[in-house]
DNA sequence: TCTGGGGTCCTAGGACCC
DNA sequence: TCTGGGGTCCTAGGACCC
């Protein structure tokens, strides 16, 4: 006997489009597109056009004429997602949000209490609908990956249940795209060998799956194609990385132009880490250049930074060091900033000051307090009065912003 | 057709150690 | 001195996801 699925993937539809069609009725049935310059989310009216996120909006209006375009609600975002999600978690702890909008959930051990999987997916959807106004959909099976491809099948405002007897009937007809992991150019990759369907690649032989795509890739996807997914809900996943990133359109490659935009990303990002006293030992850059291609450069240290300046001082010698490697690139269109391997629980006070050779670097050292402390007062008065009352201010060092930062925070994983 | 921003994971080569 | 094997960490690049 196969085991129950009790795995449940629940999405929110098109949700920051749903959002702005529940706060305004007049939306409701018509093509609408957050955003303005560039498409942050379209309603399903508007994809019915062609209109995709990410897209630029002269192209959506061009696809769509009636399209309206929303500025976007993102604090209601914030607080409709966390409702939806709430719901979930009445009935399991088990709970693994991916996104805003999207988590998993084990109910295995609270059928007893419930009802069964599929009773529970269906109070989900009928409780977010209710209580919170929003279209969700869920999808219920064995693994998460299951889970998570009959939900997609479920949209829009569906439920999809794959019985473990019969699901690699189902599995095995959808086509490649919809599996976890394959993207455009895996997708392209298997269409040369004519492997178009889930089905298809679960019956293509492992060692031309590895030549393709490598022995980790192809191991991975051959497993998934016969639903065998060993990833169990994680319910508190502690992140990565942190980063920041901001396009430039286009910017002489120039001292005088790339140091106030890694100031800024800098100060996003050093924020966070002390929020949290997550500092971390790896600065890694990335310059995208006039024609797209772009490079990295990293830097691991012997011990972790969370300052501003620091952090700010490391990227500029990283940028320079990509800039020195590729003397013909003048024009750069993105610069972004990460920082990893992130120390779980930091007594920041503790940070040392890299870069200066007359300083001697030990902890609490006078420069290495001095940053500390300066970071500490602008942290105490941003809390306060808000983020731009203080620091190195984006309107001050004219900062281009393409999208609102209210959005940007909407996709920080919490740290 | 040249979309923005915040993330995760994998690969391959090289350095270094035992 | 050369050879072999295993493990870890770092770096640069790439694919993918939401």
């Amino acid at each position: 006997m196969a085991a129950t699925a009790t795995i449940l993937h629940a999405d929110l539809d098109a949700f920051y489009a749903s959002v702005e069609q529940l706060l305004d009725p007049s939306l409701r049935g018509k093509p609408i597109a957050v955003g303005g310059g560039v498409v942050l989310a379209a309603s399903y009216e508007a994809r019915a056009f062609g209109v995709r996120g990410g897209m630029p909006g002269r192209r959506a209006r061009e696809l769509c004429p009636q399209l309206t375009f929303v500025s976007g609600h993102y604090k209601e975002y914030q607080r409709l997602g966390d409702a939806a999600i709430k719901v979930i978690g009445d009935f399991t702890p088990l709970v693994e949000r991916i996104s805003i909008d999207e988590a998993f959930a084990d109910v295995a051990g609270c059928t007893h209490l419930f009802g069964p999987p599929d009773e529970i997916a269906r109070t989900i959807r009928q409780r977010v609908r209710a209580e919170i106004g929003l279209p969700i959909s869920v999808g219920v099976a064995r693994t998460k990956h299951l889970a998570k491809i009959a939900s997609q099948v479920a949209k829009p405002d569906g439920l999809v249940i794959v019985d473990p007897d019969t699901e690699l009937q189902f599995l095995h007809h959808l086509p490649v795209e919809l599996m976890w992991g394959v993207g455009p150019v895996t997708k392209a990759r298997l269409a040369e060998m004519q492997v178009l369907t889930i089905g298809q690649l679960a019956t293509t032989p492992g060692r031309s799956l590895e030549r393709l795509l490598g022995p980790a890739a192809g191991e991975k996807l051959a497993a998934l194609a016969w639903n065998r997914d060993p990833r169990q809900i994680k319910a508190h996943r502690r992140a990565q990385s942190a980063g920041a990133q901001s396009a430039l359109g286009r910017k002489p490659a120039q001292e005088q132009f790339f140091r106030p935009t890694l100031l800024h990303l800098a100060d996003r990002i050093s924020t966070r880490l002390r929020a949290k006293a997550r500092p971390g030992r790896t600065v890694t850059v990335r310059v995208r250049f006039a024609n797209l291609k772009s490079a990295t450069r990293s830097v691991t240290l012997d011990a972790p930074i969370s300052a501003t300046v620091t952090l700010a001082a490391l990227a500029e010698d990283l940028v320079r060091a990509v800039l020195a490697d590729h003397p013909d690139e003048k024009t750069i269109s993105l610069l972004a900033i990460s920082v990893s391997h992130l120390e779980e629980d930091w007594d920041l006070e503790l940070e040392l000051p890299l870069g200066l050779p007359d300083e001697p670097c030990r902890p609490g050292s006078r420069i290495g307090l001095a940053r500390w402390a300066a970071d500490r007062a602008v942290d105490k008065i941003r809390d306060r009065f808000g983020w731009d009352a203080i620091g190195y201010g984006s309107v001050a060092l004219g900062i281009f912003r393409s999208v609102p930062d209210e959005f940007r925070e909407l996709a920080e994983k919490d740290l």
